[in-house]
DNA sequence: AGGCGCTTGTGAAGGCGTGCACAAATCGCG
DNA sequence: CGCGATTTGTGCACGCCTTCACAAGCGCCT
């Protein structure tokens, strides 16, 4: 439990700089969490510019502040161009291997309800390199169903088709109430990385990475600043004041 | 664009506790965004639990460090007693007050797609007092379809009814390309909160807050932590590192 | 009434992240 | 070939957030 701050000291080979990119920095959080939005700020831009872009002009495609972009490029080693930019090919490269892009990373999805089949027909995962492989819930009436031209199995059969796929990402999309039980099934299958719908919180050994996305906090984070807009309009300053949280929004 | 990080200096009136909570203290964000977790958390132990609970247990449920909890508790003033807790109804209805939820927010929805539909018919939003009025769609062969009681609108009524139905919450739920002029028509519309699904940066005034829910940056994430973690067990002291950035996992 | 155990609230310290400001590097052009 | 324009990479300072550690406060039991 205690954060023992993924204390890589990777293992550099010193001389390993065989043509690839390095081997591997130890980033900031924060960092690779912005990673994928230069990635699609790159893609976006690749397809109709030129084939470099400035920190300025990718930052400003990002919604960040340039500063911040050129320094999580420096993270991770990056080699731009000083007086020109980055080589969007390159960079585009560089950030999907560091991201652990270039290998495709099979997913299962768990609980096909209203949410669950949003998921599964989503395209937004095959286009970034996962892919759905399998789809499990526990009702028997929607054992069989196809849906995607995936057959939904039932849950037992997780844990023999995980090993089977090679799965490495769950997505818990079940009522909040078996999302526990679902991610133990998934731990024990083998999955190490579990991306949870359900509100609740999940206990996992240290080596699984839970990641949750909950709706009802995100509107209630929206509540509150316009709870705060309401009563700073009452006030002699009025003024209006901006961001939602790490959320920035970006001025007109 | 540059970030007045809510300047706020409320004209908290001295002495104006007449019996209510404090007026309006400027929270952290980081505190906020933890708030919804504690109330979640305080909903499924009041249930069954006695009336008062301790940060020590409060923060388990929330699953967070108890520090911090009652840090963040202390923020808004919160009346807990020594040697015994916190009152657990008067703490939600403190962090209630604060969020704003005591106040019915009216969230309008646009773009019924595969995930539109979805959280049409989500319950959460109404468990937690926000309530979907509207819905919207480009598709001229969405709207007039009823769903959940509600009937799809065309986009062009939108500024006529969220002025009607006074709605503060836009929820984005259409393709990439589409959001940005959605945004714009909310916020010509006078709505000044947005949860974007779609995978883009939104421009918006100050005043108007965007929060974001991205799934292929979460996975991109949970990604990056499985080749880390892949790299890992290659070396010789292989051990596990735990935690996917701030959503920390909580050990078994 | 007094003491004891428990729990809150907070001062202080350290770490992380952000953004400024500038030196270093590169390109293009005269 | 040299110079100026441009843009990267980063040292530095500042502020936010987290965590520890402990004094102050509260209730209960004797
Ligand atoms: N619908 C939304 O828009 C939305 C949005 C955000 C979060 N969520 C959350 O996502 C989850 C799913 O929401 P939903 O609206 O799809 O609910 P749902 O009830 O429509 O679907 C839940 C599905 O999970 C299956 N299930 C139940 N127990 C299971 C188990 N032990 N193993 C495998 N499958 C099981 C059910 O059979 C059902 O198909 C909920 O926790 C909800 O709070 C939903
Ligand atoms: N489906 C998912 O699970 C999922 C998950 C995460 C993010 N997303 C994102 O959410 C968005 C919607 O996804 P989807 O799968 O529902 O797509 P979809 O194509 O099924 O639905 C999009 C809907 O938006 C409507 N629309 C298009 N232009 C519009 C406009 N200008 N005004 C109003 N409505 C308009 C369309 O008519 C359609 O009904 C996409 O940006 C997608 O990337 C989807």
């Amino acid at each position: 439990m205690s954060q023992q701050r993924h204390g890589v000291t990777p293992g550099n080979a010193p001389g390993d700089r065989a043509g690839a990119v390095p081997a591997f920095p130890d980033l900031p959080e924060a960092t690779i969490a912005r990673l994928p939005e230069y990635l699609r700020a790159l893609h976006n831009l690749g397809d109709a510019a030129a084939d470099t872009i400035s920190s300025e002009g990718l930052a400003a495609a990002a919604g960040v502040n340039s500063a911040k972009l050129r320094k999580d490029l420096s993270h991770l080693g990056s080699y731009g161009t000083r007086g020109v930019g980055y080589d969007v090919t390159l960079l585009i490269e560089q950030i999907e291997y560091v991201l652990g892009l270039d290998q495709r990373r099979a997913v299962c999805l768990v609980g096909l309800g209203n949410l669950g089949h949003a998921l599964a027909g989503y395209d937004g995962f095959a286009s970034r390199g996962f892919k759905i492989v399998a789809l499990f819930d526990a009702d028997a009436s929607k054992v069989g169903e196809l849906i995607q031209g995936l057959e939904v199995r039932h849950i037992e059969d997780l844990g023999r088709v995980a090993v089977e796929e090679n799965i490495a990402i769950g997505v818990i999309a079940t009522p909040a109430l078996a999302a526990q039980a679902v991610a133990d099934v998934l731990v024990d299958a083998g999955v190490t990385s579990i991306l949870n719908f359900a509100p609740c919180v999940l206990s996992v050994p240290a080596n699984v990475d839970v990641r949750k996305v909950d709706l009802a906090i995100e509107l209630q984070i929206l509540s509150f600043h316009e709870h705060r807009k309401a009563s700073l309009t009452a006030l002699p300053g009025g003024r209006s004041a901006a961001s939602a949280g790490n959320q920035e929004a970006v001025g007109s």
